[in-house]
DNA sequence: TCTGGGGTCCTAGGGCGA
DNA sequence: TCTGTCGCCCTAGGACCC
């Protein structure tokens, strides 16, 4: 059997753990530059605030009906999320942390009632030591699982948080209750697939014949059916995996048109990128840059320029990955064009300890030493302190997070005080 | 005025060597 | 030496997830 636990609402919960005045009250968290609502309160959702719903579009609302509004802090949904998690591994040995917010557990070794224990014991020690509430979905595959783990939030009143997927019976009940687009692996393109061959909900989905799914939704959607019919072909992948590709990609607050200001932008998010890169102990050997206009302006012209190259030898150095990602960027621009955002990804991606020497990087050793101490600057006196010459000196780019939340769990300064 | 960021996997199609 | 075929590798693009 296999579990998935998610935490309800997960951004909006930590904000509540520690203003649990907000409980009951409509609450959104906004992304990036306070953009778009990327998390809400179930209060919100009744308010038919949408995912995704561009800020601005619902200032009307967000005022009319008191909705709070959190600028994202993923410092703080970090460390909330890992002490879920923490929590959860202390019950279960086969873990799969599948997101901030979710993990799938494997109960190979359990009786279906030891299964069912555990997963009672999970929801009742994390809201307890964390004070986020969860859900769990329990049924002989993750697909099914994701499908559970939904009736069971749905329904808590009735669930308290748990449902089992134990029986056939429960199995087809379930799938005829979801529509095809909520199914874990359905998304529009293949919903609107679906639906043009009068597929509706999960029951129509698996009766379709195993050619059609597999011509149409490739092995994937197979793989998807397969679960669904209740055998297994998605086990749980334990241990984090090295990431195969690293990016830092970011939105202007309004247009820029300068080589000058993109060289700036790229070469930060390059050294961003390749401290993320260090971290895994990586090296990376092809970088892709791209630049592009804001796709929501009307009538004005769309263009997104990207171009990838490949370096003469893998390096895991700030200098070098910004050197050869602002080359890249010298061949893409154009002048008298308006750019929104730009980002750059890392590929190529192999560990340091299986570095191949090339008649290029002589300088290796010297670039290592020299990064790694930034490193350790960094660590010791907060991120970034050491700067690229080409980096902006002022802290002229700014994020806008106007209504960012504390650092409760981190910062030793902004801990809740109780008197 | 204001619309996020970061990933993974699969497939099709082209280049290229055996 | 030329040509056809096969399979591998790479890339772009599209789909999905949170």
């Amino acid at each position: 059997m296999f579990a998935l636990i998610d935490c309800n609402n997960f951004y909006a919960s930590c904000e509540r753990v520690f203003q649990p005045h907000l409980k009951n009250k409509p609450l959104v968290i906004l992304s990036n530059n306070d953009g778009c609502v990327i998390a809400r309160s179930n209060e919100a959702k009744s308010l038919g605030i949408p995912m995704g719903a561009p800020a601005f579009k619902y200032k009307e609302i967000f005022q009319k009906n008191n909705v709070q509004i959190f600028s994202s802090n993923f410092t703080l949904y970090g460390d909330m999320s890992n002490r879920v998690m923490t929590i959860i591994a202390k019950h279960a040995p086969d873990v799969e942390v599948y997101s901030i917010d979710e993990a799938f557990i494997k109960f190979s070794e359990f009786s279906e009632d030891e299964a069912n224990e555990k997963c009672k014991k999970i929801i009742e020690t994390v809201i307890k030591w964390t004070g986020i509430p969860v859900s769990i979905g329990l049924a002989p595959t993750k697909s099914l699982a994701k499908v559970a783990n939904r009736i069971a939030k749905k329904n808590s009143y009735k669930t308290n948080g748990f449902y089992s997927i134990n029986n056939d019976r429960k199995r087809l009940e379930a799938l005829r209750n979801i529509s095809s687009g909520d199914i874990w692996g359905i998304g529009l393109q293949n919903e609107k697939k679906l639906s043009g061959v009068n597929v509706k909900n999960g029951m129509d989905f698996i009766n379709l014949p195993d050619k059609w799914v597999k011509k149409n939704m490739s092995i994937i959607g197979l793989k998807l059916k397969k679960e669904l019919e209740g055998t297994p072909t998605l086990d749980i992948e334990e241990g984090k995996a090295d990431k195969k590709s690293i990016a830092t990609t970011r939105s202007f607050e309004s247009e820029i048109s300068s080589l000058d200001d993109l060289i700036e932008r790229v070469t930060t998010f390059s050294v961003v990128a390749s401290k993320k890169l260090r971290r895994q102990n990586s090296e990376c050997n092809m970088i892709c840059v791209f630049i592009r206009s804001n796709p929501f302006k009307q009538n004005s012209e769309r263009y997104h320029f990207s171009l990838t190259g490949s370096l003469p030898f893998s390096t895991s150095s700030s200098i070098e990955i910004s050197k050869f990602a602002v080359k890249l960027l010298k061949k893409i621009y154009l002048k008298n064009k308006f750019y929104k955002k730009a980002g750059i990804i890392l590929m190529g991606l192999s560990p340091q300890s299986n570095h191949q020497f090339s008649l290029f990087d002589k300088d290796l050793e010297k670039q290592k030493k020299l990064m790694k101490s930034i490193d350790n600057i960094d660590n010791k006196y907060g991120l970034y302190k050491v700067r690229l010459g080409s980096q902006d000196q002022k802290r002229i780019w700014k994020m806008k997070r106007q209504k960012l939340s504390r650092n409760y769990t981190t910062e030793i300064d902004e801990v809740l005080i109780v008197r």
